[in-house]
DNA sequence: CGATTCTTTGAAAACAGTCAATCTGTGTGG
DNA sequence: CCACACAGATTGACTGTTTTCAAAGAATCG
């Protein structure tokens, strides 16, 4: 269960071997079920989560009872609310398995005590917040000034393996499309047009 | 010219009045004229910028000509394209002043200098940077999910200052809509409707 | 296999963009 | 003080794109 993790954290992080047990130390395996939510709008997001298997997506339920799809997280990926991670308030997204998945996660004190006493992993934070950053403006700019075409052209590009293993209504859904729109932009890139 | 900035640093970190100095010794001071650059496209973003007076944009020019609108910057805010300053490579924006503007830079060395003797500068950062996710993840759910009218409802409550201080057609470059669209929504909005 | 989920298609309606013209307010120089 | 230029906002007519609704076809899961 750990091992994909193991992996990921010797690549990215520049962890010593005891550093690699203390983190094992304060993390907890889980396994979900395809549609099981591992977070409930409402809910407070307890926990910092690793992805060693499968895929999830955080969306977001309207009022009107469509869902608008935030991420998609797939394995080697970490996934959390920030907001409702760092403020500890109430989310209001859901975090829901597509594929059967396995994850590694730790309670927010345990996390903030690693963080504490493993300062390379603190650094790696820090890396990923800034990814995370950039990716996210590059999303804005994406979305506000990018014709529909180019927005799914983007995003098949962008994140190809993700592309094959989600249904294109999520696809629509992330990139705020309707899914008759999404086909109908495929069908006509398909006869390269 | 400090004026502003030390009144921020004291109220938002923890800063001692030792470090305070440290920070001041290290900057320089700059005022900017209306439509004045700070950034240009191709160049690579040296400093972190403070604005202590006046009202900054950033914006992306497309090929065919028109702009987009990535951020507003009024005082009391820091402005910088983080792609381009962490990774030390040509920006794809333009930073200009919407009013004549006075700011306070840093160059990235002298900048990452200071993070790393006053801890406490290191946690606003950090802090910034959450606050920054938490606005850019908020606003591509907006994107995503809301109608043209929500999008300007929306800007128009969460930047009240900066709304009344930028002219419409920004506001609609930001937002990714026509300034045409946006002049009839606003009409339809002060009737009632 | 049957049920469910996913995708596609068509037709109509809503929405947003473009183009061109006009209107408004501001500031400058004569 | 006025005329003019300029930036910004608005409006109308038109075009193009996207959504919506409804239905049917394809794929997948248990």
């Amino acid at each position: 269960m750990f091992g994909n993790f193991e992996t990921y954290i010797r690549d990215k992080g520049l962890v010593t071997e005891e550093e690699v047990r203390l983190m094992l130390g304060k993390a907890t395996a889980r396994k979900f079920r395809r549609r099981q939510l591992l977070l409930r709008e409402g809910d407070v997001c307890q926990h910092k989560i690793f992805v060693s298997k499968g895929l999830l997506r955080t969306y977001r339920l309207k009022e009107d009872g469509t869902e608008t799809i935030m991420r998609f997280a797939a394995e080697n990926s970490w996934i959390v609310d920030h907001q409702s991670y760092h403020n500890q308030t109430p989310t209001k997204y859901n975090i829901e398995a597509i594929e059967d998945s396995e994850v590694i996660l730790w309670t927010r004190e345990n996390f903030e005590g690693l963080l504490l006493v493993i300062p390379t992993l603190r650094d790696l934070s820090e890396r990923l917040r800034i990814d995370n950053l950039h990716a996210s403006q590059d999303r804005i700019l994406m979305n506000i000034s990018a014709t529909s075409e180019e927005k799914y052209q983007e995003f098949v590009n962008a994140f190809p393996e993700v592309f094959r293993r989600v249904p294109l209504h999520m696809v629509a859904s992330y990139l705020g499309v309707s899914r008759e729109t999404l086909s109908r932009i495929r069908h006509a890139q398909q006869r390269g047009q």
